[in-house]
RNA sequence: GCCGCCUUAGCUCAGUCGGUAGAGCGUCUCACUCGUAAUGAGAAGGUCGUCAGUUCGAUUCUGACAGGCGGCUCCA
């Protein structure tokens, strides 16, 4: 072991070492906490070589926060600068690093076309090109206000300084609030003059060369500081990356993602269709997305019996005063569709079924001998979402909710939610999702839409933290997310490729017993009022449709598939062979098709390829012979000689495992 | 709902600088009967999203509406 020169480079500091033979790279850096190289770089990783005499490795200073933020927050100063050199009177708005990229608003007067992103990209690859020097400067408020005269949003972030939501305001304009300066970052030319400044707390690069990769990928218009009464603002989104490799990826990924869109794979697979003529939002399941459709109902209700719970039946309208008994019509009439007047009541579409199965409670006296009595139905309910967010099957106006209500005392309640839970991570598991993390939502003591004493908010949330931090799951926070009518557990699934999806929530709910007067005759003769747990196990099983369609890119497991198992003939002789193994199949509760038609049967396979069908079952002369079939798997892979019986076999154990093959 | 873009055959898309349209796949018919991801030939299929306006004439230009896409806001 002996010892070489080395040099660790960050902003404009060249600190020389010494270090020993066999010293990483990344090791320069654990000495320096302010220098995150290795986080620019993306991965520490990359830095884990072993330095040589004479080496330089380059790191970037900064304060804190996470490496590819300063990037692409960085980027959004230079697409910014871009913007204001095409369109000096495009006023800021704010530019914060967003998951995978980063954005910059700005007010002008003709929306950005995409012609103009890319006159906006080529303009920011001249000033990374050129390698301008992010400077910081510390200014005062007076200065700022008269340096930042012509840019009127940032005027008003500095005037937020000092107000109630100033931190949260100025948070993603990366403005420092609170102390008695502001900092601007200068972009220095080669030439040493200021080519650009903007309002800022920073970090940034120490130069704009330190961009390895960016890309700009569409503008959309977006209200300013996020409120719907204020302006439209244009945004430009970009994405930038360590390198053009990670970039490639990104792109690779959000590719992935677009042949996974379950609205193109409903139509390519025959699934659903959302016809014109019904209106916005409200689906239709063809054959084949039927069969996926009840697969799922049956399962889901099979268990809901197996863990205690009465299916039951409600009607889909009701008059209007259930929704004002149960509080809903306040908070919900202009999201549901208008009523219809009927000899002299109105009517309305149900957007909600718990007040319906609070009518099922209510329709006897009920013992606490019963308790918990746990209601479940698939309720179908219509919900007037505005036009501009219905989106395929995950966000429509007409949506089947698996939708179950358990009625417990006070003291069942922590238990009731226990088993809740568990419930529904593991039916959850037994649709091939299994990467969970929790979020509580709870009431915001500033508003007044939510109902109940300070004292019931606080026990019920504390009963569903409690539940929520035993499953050891990762739990957030979201303060302000409650229903009216108390807090929720909502269960959030990763997909295959690491999107998020809400799926399963369970709700505490004091104040509908109350509206509804909800009563038990306790042990000791009393009546007294029971607290009801709403849980929704799919949330939707449209939503929840979709998300499977996208988990699985649509290759079902085979549990699952609308067509297990396709069989093929060769030649139109061998088509009552397959025939009657296909009616032994069907007989044995398998979904098999024959295809007959007048194809080559490589164009078969190809057709069962395309519609992603678990199993091909072949059959030409040589199979016949033998009694067997050729068993081809989706992947491609194949085994020749499997007798019938056997195939059979298998594709009935595959089924049964529920696993995708 | 707000901002922008889009809507031509079942699907994916050309095209018409205003004179009523084409391809591939799919569908149908015929021939081929074939051993692991597209056999060949022929045919049918469109009031160019809907309704108005401008015009001698509108699929093309303008407007409204509907539907879709990307965001924003919202999501019991």
């Amino acid at each position: 072991m002996s010892d070489i020169k080395v040099a660790l480079v960050h902003a404009d500091v060249r600190e020389e070492r010494t270090v020993t033979t066999g010293t990483k790279a990344w090791e320069l850096f654990a000495e320096v906490p302010e220098v995150i190289a290795a986080r620019v770089a993306g991965q520490l990783k990359d830095l884990a070589y072993e330095l040589g005499d004479g080496d330089e490795v380059e790191g970037v200073a900064i304060d804190s926060a996470d490496g590819r933020d300063i990037l692409r927050h960085s980027t959004a100063h230079v697409m910014a600068q871009a913007v204001q050199e095409l369109f000096p009177d495009a006023k800021l708005g704010i530019g914060p690093p967003v998951e995978n990229g980063f954005y910059y608003d700005f007010d002008v007067e003709v929306p950005f076309h995409p012609e103009d992103l890319e006159k906006i990209e080529s303009r920011m690859r001249k000033i990374v090109k050129e390698g301008q020097k992010f400077s910081r400067r510390v200014t005062t408020d007076a200065d700022a206000l008269n340096e930042l005269k012509d840019e009127p949003y940032k005027l008003e972030l500095i005037g937020l300084k000092g107000s109630g939501n100033a931190e949260s305001a100025a948070e993603g304009a990366g403005v420092e609030v609170g102390a008695g300066e502001l900092t601007i970052y200068d972009n220095i030319n080669r030439k040493g003059e200021v080519a650009w400044s903007d309002l800022c707390r920073g970090p940034h690069l120490p130069t704009t060369k330190r961009i390895p990769a960016f890309k700009l990928m569409r503008s959309a218009a977006a209200y300013w500081r996020g409120d719907e009464k204020n302006k439209m603002l244009q945004r430009i989104y970009g994405t930038a990356w360590e390198s053009k490799e990670a970039l490639e990826e990104h792109l690779h990924r959000i590719e992935e993602a677009e042949r996974r869109d379950h609205r193109k794979l409903g139509r390519d697979l025959d699934l659903f269709s959302f016809p014109d003529e019904l209106g916005s939002g409200l689906a239709v399941f063809h054959p084949k997305g039927g069969v996926l459709k009840r697969v799922m109902e049956d399962y889901v209700r099979q268990r809901h019996i197996d863990e205690g719970f009465s299916y039951v039946g409600t009607p889909h309208i009701t008059k209007q005063g259930l929704f004002e008994t149960s509080g809903h019509l306040p908070y919900y009439a202009d999201t549901m569709f208008p009523p219809m007047e009927m000899e002299g009541s109105n009517y309305y579409l149900k957007a909600m079924n718990c007040p319906m199965h609070n009518l099922i409670y209510r329709s006897r006296g009920r013992s606490y001998r019963e308790l918990p009595l746990r209601l479940f139905e698939f309720g179908t309910v219509y919900r007037f979402e505005k036009s501009g967010v219905v989106h395929g099957l995950t966000r429509v106006r007409g949506l089947t909710q698996d939708d179950s209500h358990s009625y417990c005392t006070p003291e069942q309640a922590p238990e009731e939610v226990k088993h809740l839970l568990n419930f529904v991570l593991g039916l959850l598991r037994d649709f091939g999702l299994d990467d969970f993390y929790l979020e509580l939502s709870t009431r915001d003591e500033t508003s007044d839409k939510f109902v109940g004493s300070e004292e019931e908010w606080a026990a019920a949330t504390k009963i569903l933290e409690d539940v929520a931090t035993e499953t050891g799951l990762e739990l957030v926070p979201d303060p302000g997310g409650a229903a009216f009518y108390g807090p929720k557990i909502s269960v959030q699934a990763r997909d295959a490729i690491g999107r998020t999806w809400q799926m399963s929530t369970i709700q505490y709910d004091f104040n509908q017993p109350r509206g509804f007067e909800l009563e038990y005759q306790a042990n000791d003769g009393t009546r007294q009022r029971p607290v009801m747990i709403h849980s929704a196990k799919f949330g939707s099983l449209e939503r929840f449709y979709g998300v499977l369609v996208e988990h699985y890119a649509g290759a079902f497991p085979p549990w699952l598939a609308p067509v297990q198992v396709q069989a093929i003939p060769i030649a139109e002789r061998h088509n009552d062979y397959l025939s009657d193994i296909v009616a032994q199949m069907t007989a044995a509760g398998l979904r098999a098709e024959l295809d007959d038609s007048d194809d080559r049967m490589q164009k078969k396979i190809r057709n069962a390829q395309l519609q992603k069908v678990p199993f091909m079952v072949i059959a030409g002369d040589q199979d016949i012979e033998a009694g067997a079939v050729s068993f081809r798997y989706r992947d491609g892979h194949q085994e020749n000689g499997v007798p019938i019986a056997e195939a059979i076999a298998r594709v009935s154990a595959a089924v049964e495992s529920r696993e995708q093959v």
